[in-house]
DNA sequence: GTCTATACAAGGATAGAC
DNA sequence: GTCTATCCTTGTATAGAC
């Protein structure tokens, strides 16, 4: 048994029945292992939480890294909220609904919520303005102040909605329905360029 | 004791620690009577919580029925969206992260959160679309239908994000800076006179 | 009708044998 | 590294006093 097996199958059964609704025990019994040997691995419940929430902010950091290489456009800057709502969709067992884990976390250092939180916040205020640099929006600083404070809120509870909504959505309608509406946000502040490159991008909204 | 002491004092706690960390027995030891008895009034834990979202629910429809009596105009629907939020931020300990009970009480029939959602959806479609009529949006049907997919996610989970950022945030200052990110949201669609409608209003953004 | 005491089940967590 | 046994907390149900 490894680390990464009893990850892969929590993530399953949170992705399936929800966080709070699965138990040691239940995720010992799926592994077949016992109850203790599972706490050989991880000491505790929020332990394979927190695991799983540091794969995911990983994940995510990757994302963003990568979209950073490429010319600042707003096509790619969808492409990169496409990556990211899949990184999201994956992960919807441990991030939704878990308005604990921020808190819980943040006490005992393990995970810190709100700095993971204004790194984001600062690099999303640097893409929108390269963005705005590059001529694909026309911002002033108050501007992207408020498109930040959009993503920041939009980006983070699309999938909490959608599973709220419907405790099982379809992948790819959820996330095309959520980008959708992101890229009717982001031409409300588009030149012409930047229409442009998002219907090169070729989502409808 | 009355059903209505014992919902006071369990807001107050949801709100203080959130409902997961709050136990029967606490509840109980606060409310300076037995467990049992609680449980007279309340068979589960999940009847409390049922409550107490009847009782939000009850005085949101209040107060948007009651703007619903007042000229449309982007001052008016400001004043009724700082209610709501107002409203919000009440019941936040019910309403902030209980991610389950839309499923939970769903399926036993108690409170239907997606039909709740629909009525909800209809009812801003309606608002919105008087506020073109009224001269203060400038908006299409596409418009109107984004502007309600915005509200209903902003609406829902700005508490949330508020809450998870800061335990105890500052009444007063979190429905100031959302309610200003909405005004800009609104102004984003507004006329001249629906502009000048939210500058009377007197929000800064 | 109102309340107390108590028991039970489920789940997280730990100790210690092998 | 894996297991069994056990403890503790918490939601829940019930018997019965007044």
């Amino acid at each position: 048994m490894t680390d990464i097996e009893i990850l892969k199958k929590a993530l399953s059964l949170f992705n399936e029945k929800g966080y709070a609704h699965v138990g040691m025990r239940e995720l010992a019994r799926e592994l077949n292992i016992s109850p203790g040997n599972l706490t050989y691995y991880f000491k505790k419940k929020e332990d394979v939480l927190v695991a799983l929430l540091n794969q995911f902010s990983i994940r995510n950091t990757q994302t963003i890294e990568s979209y950073l290489q490429l010319e600042p456009s707003n096509a790619n800057f969808l492409r990169l909220m496409r990556n990211i709502f899949e990184n999201q969709f994956m992960f919807r067992g441990v991030y939704v609904g878990n308005q604990f884990f921020p808190v819980v976390v943040v006490e005992k250092k393990v995970f810190d919520y709100q700095s993971v939180v204004k790194k984001r916040k600062a690099v999303y205020q640097e893409i929108f303005s390269s963005l705005g640099k590059a001529g694909h929006l026309q911002v002033n600083d108050k501007d992207v102040s408020f498109l930040v404070s959009f993503i920041t809120l939009f980006g983070r509870f699309w999938i909490t909605e959608a599973t709220l909504f419907n405790k099982s959505p379809n992948k790819d309608e959820v996330i095309e329905h959520y980008l959708s509406l992101f890229a009717r946000q982001l031409s409300l502040f588009s030149t012409d360029v930047g229409k442009a490159s998002i219907k090169m991008y070729g989502i409808k909204f």
